[in-house]
This record gives C-alpha cells, sequence and structure tokens, in this order.
DNA sequence: CCAAAAGTGTTGCCTTTACACCCATGT
DNA sequence: ACATGGGTGTAAAGGCAACACTTTTGG
C-alpha cells in the first residue's frame, strides 16, 4: 500500500501534499510475493508501524498498473523480470479499517488519506536470489511461512488469502517452478513444491510421471550426491517450451 | 466507460466539472454484458458519438466497485441479481486513446478527461428479460452478435476478448447456464449454450450424460411440443445444487 | 550389508469418447 | 409412413491411481 521506499523525511511532507500530482488518486497496487525454502512456502512481507503489510506501492501518472507492480516488485526483492500475475481487485468501501495519518501539521487531509481501491498481484520469486528491503520508514521486511502470516494491517489477510487461491488455482493447468526453484533442481524438489502449494501429499511416482508428460522438463546427467541413498537427477526447465505451456495452458475437459 | 445515464443536459457541466467530489478520480468498471438468443452469444454495447463501447460508469465514493458494476448493470439493463464477476484490471497508459471532451466551456480539463484505469467485469443475463436502455446522451443501445462486434472505442475490444475468455475459462469448472437461459430449457438449448461460448461442437449424448452428472439439474414433467420430432424435456437448475457447484467449482485432477 | 530414497514398470479402475439403437412428434 | 431430432445404452480407448521391483548411495 505504501509508496515510501528510498523516500527522505524531508520529502514525506511532499509526498503526503503533493503526491497526487505525480500518482492517481484512490490507486495502489499491492504484491504478494510467494518464495519457497525449507519445504516451505514463503510469503515477504513489511512491517510499519501500524503493523505488518504486503510489499505495495502507488500508480505513477506515467506507468501502467503492471508497470507499478514490476517497480514495486523490484523496490522490495531487488529483482527484475520475474513471474508477475494479477488477480484480483479489491474496492470495498472499508477496507482500509485502522489507516493512520502521519504526525506532519497539515497533511491529515492528504490525498494518502482518502479511499484507496488496490490491484492485487502475486509474484513468484527465486527465495534465494532476494534480499528483503526495508527502507527507513517500514521497520523490517522478512519472508514469513504462509501457515504463520501475522495478521495483516486492512484487508491484507484477505489479499494473501485470495492470492494463494489464484496461486493453486493456476497450478493446476499451467507448470510452476521456473521461479520459485533453482536453475537446477531435483524432481523430489519440485513434488515438495507442489505439495507445499497444494497442501496435498502427491505420489512420487505419478509426480514424477506427469511432470514428464508435460514436456517442459530436461533431465541433466548431474545427480545430487552426498545423501545416503540413490542420488536424483538434476532437472532444469526447458524455457521455450516452459513459456508455451503457460501461454496455452494444459486444457483439459470438454 | 461513461456513467451518464438519466443525466440532464445541464447536469452535464457539474458531472464534468465536479464529479471527483462524488467519485473516484482516474477508475470506471466496464461490464461485458453476455446473453444468448437465436443460437448465438451476444454482448450489449452502447453508443455514442464517438462510437461503440462496452457499458461502464465511475464508482461513487460510497460504494464498493462490485456495487458500481451492479449499478451500471441495472441501469442498463433494467436487471437486478444478475451474475456478475470481476476478471481483470486495465491499467495501460494509452489505452483511452481517442477520447474527446464535451464542448462546454471550461471542461476541457475536466476530471473526466484525465486518465482512468478500469475494472472489468463480465456478467450473464437473460436476453428476454432485458430492455436495453439507451439515454439522451448514447445514441444506441443493443446486443451484438460477439462474432460481430465493430470496431470499440479505447481499448474496448481487448476487454472483450479478455471477458470471452474469461468466460470459457469459468466454464470448464463451473456450471453455465441459470443466468443466460430462460427457466426452463431444454437440454439441445442448454448444449448450444455451451458450443456458443466455447467455440466448438459437442457430442450430444455425452453431453447430456456429463451435464446430469454434475448434479444441478432436475429435469420436469414437461416437454417442449410443437416440434415434428420427439419432444424434448424441459429442465431447471436446481439452485441449491447450483450455487454449491458454483462456489466450490468442479475440481479436478491433482 | 543395511537403510533410505530415487528410477522404472505394471496392473486395474474409472472416466471419457465414439457410436448404435430406439422413440415420439408433425407433415 | 417417414423425416427429424431426442432419449438411452454399451463397448473401446485412454488417463490416472495404486503399487512392486530394482538401483545407488552413505554408514
Amino acid at each position: 500500500m505504501l509508496y515510501l521506499a528510498a523516500m527522505s523525511k524531508k520529502d514525506l511532507k511532499h509526498f503526503l501534499l503533493k503526491g497526487q500530482d505525480t500518482f492517481l488518486k484512490h490507486l495502489s497496487v499491492d504484491c504478494v510475493i510467494f518464495g519457497f525454502h525449507d519445504d516451505q512456502l514463503k510469503v515477504l512481507l513489511v512491517k510499519w508501524v501500524e503493523g505488518w503489510s504486503i510489499p505495495g506501492g502507488f500508480v505513477r501518472k506515467d506507468e501502467s498498473i503492471n508497470e507499478a507492480a514490476k517497480r514495486v516488485l523490484k523496490e522490495r526483492t531487488g529483482l527484475d523480470r520475474i513471474f508477475l500475475k494479477q488477480f484480483e481487485a479489491f474496492g470495498e468501501t472499508g477496507r482500509e479499517k485502522g489507516k493512520k495519518g502521519f504526525d506532519i501539521p497539515g497533511t491529515w487531509k492528504s490525498w494518502y488519506m482518502e479511499r484507496f481501491v488496490t490491484i492485487g498481484y502475486w509474484a513468484l520469486v527465486e527465495f534465494s536470489k532476494v534480499t528483503p528491503r526495508r527502507d527507513w520508514l517500514s521497520e523490517d521486511c522478512r519472508w514469513w511461512d504462509i501457515n504463520e502470516v501475522p495478521k495483516l494491517i486492512f484487508d491484507h489477510n484477505r489479499i494473501v488469502t485470495a492470492a494463494l487461491e489464484a496461486l493453486r488455482h493456476n497450478l493446476i493447468d499451467h507448470p510452476v517452478g521456473y521461479n520459485l526453484l533453482p536453475e537446477k533442481f531435483t524432481m523430489p524438489e519440485l513434488q515438495s513444491l507442489y505439495e507445499t502449494i497444494l497442501g496435498i501429499k502427491l505420489d512420487r511416482r505419478n509426480f514424477q510421471k506427469k511432470m514428464l508428460a508435460m514436456d517442459v522438463l530436461v533431465r541433466t546427467n548431474e545427480r545430487r550426491m552426498g545423501v545416503s541413498h540413490k542420488p536424483p537427477y538434476y532437472y532444469r526447465f526447458d524455457k521455450k517450451k516452459y513459456e508455451r505451456a503457460m501461454k496455452n495452458g494444459l486444457m483439459r475437459s470438454f
């Protein structure tokens, strides 16, 4: 919700009073950023004085909403070219319950204090490549296990839930993993990712068959050694085939 | 895009100059309203001086975006309680190419002339229950065959395409028809609806089995008479079961 | 040699598809 | 009677789930 990254304190007042010259009023973007680590699905959250929230920002007058979302992601994760998908706009009237202003004279009727409709995005990022970035205004920025997300400000808990829902639905007919896993990964790792997102256990052997049938994976000759059992092969995604599958989906019955 | 229904000419200037006191700036809702008639999928379009568009409107400061969309639908179709679903927000910077102001002094820098992000909805309505309503500003309002939609203003052609896509996708795991067909309908009619939306032919017998397996239909004792062949039964939706199926979806593999 | 877990294959069920046969109506 | 299109059934095919067996490592 807040576009306040990399802003100096003296700029804040200007932002509150003049922000509507730069940004579209009443409109924000919020990103539910998913990562995968230690067999756990994670979301990146930011802490403000008011509490934890999902990272978000405002839409500049000269950028599209998608560009705004990309910018927010870049600011928070340092990552470019990540997988990003719009999933829902949230526009209830009372959605920002508890919103607080800043203790700066003349700013209590700032554009920032007005009602906002936010456009929700979910993003998939490679956990290890991200260094969560707080800024001077936010107190903290870190990963949270999806099952341990705290009470968030406004309607952000609902947004996270809806994003997870959207991600799961996407998973049904689109391959997932390109953006969540390192370049090389083993089949058990990929399976763990799927199980974590879907929240169910899958059969090891059938999973492998289904994945290979999707025709988006390439098996390398390398294997993960150092484990006291038969070493698994490393796989990587075939970018071309992966993207084709992402586009077309894997349409089912009818 | 335009919330100008039922507005008198002298109100127009006030709307252009003071509309931002009532509505959220930069934000609109647009509805792709689908109907079904003569074995054809139809969309409701509105004609302005600038050309044809999908019906839309602005968001009042005291209403949610969903309420705004419902209001627009009510204004255009007279219908309440219709099936309405948000599917995508459109926020490219140049999306309103060709937007024209009104020939009223002092209104050329109206809030209305600024950039808008629009939230797209699709709706299903029962064709026969709708009386398309034009107002004094719009020149016309009528149904168009989905395959014969003319060049629309702004990016509305893209919005229609995306809406159809969303409707088709929805069709895959949700029953459709409750809002598109009259209360009683025959199986061939329902099939025709599905074929029209999906744009493919389906096997008559397998379609019937699949539909009945969904467990949302009830067969009545009545049959459509007056045709020179075996008369088909009338069916109706079981509201409770239908809504359960809509909610849960008919989740598939994994 | 054993435990652990990965790779590969097979079986059977269940869903989907393709198609045949009969039925009821208007002309 | 016949043309037309609806209602019902059934057999083949294909996809998916359940499960067995083999393989390869570290200890």
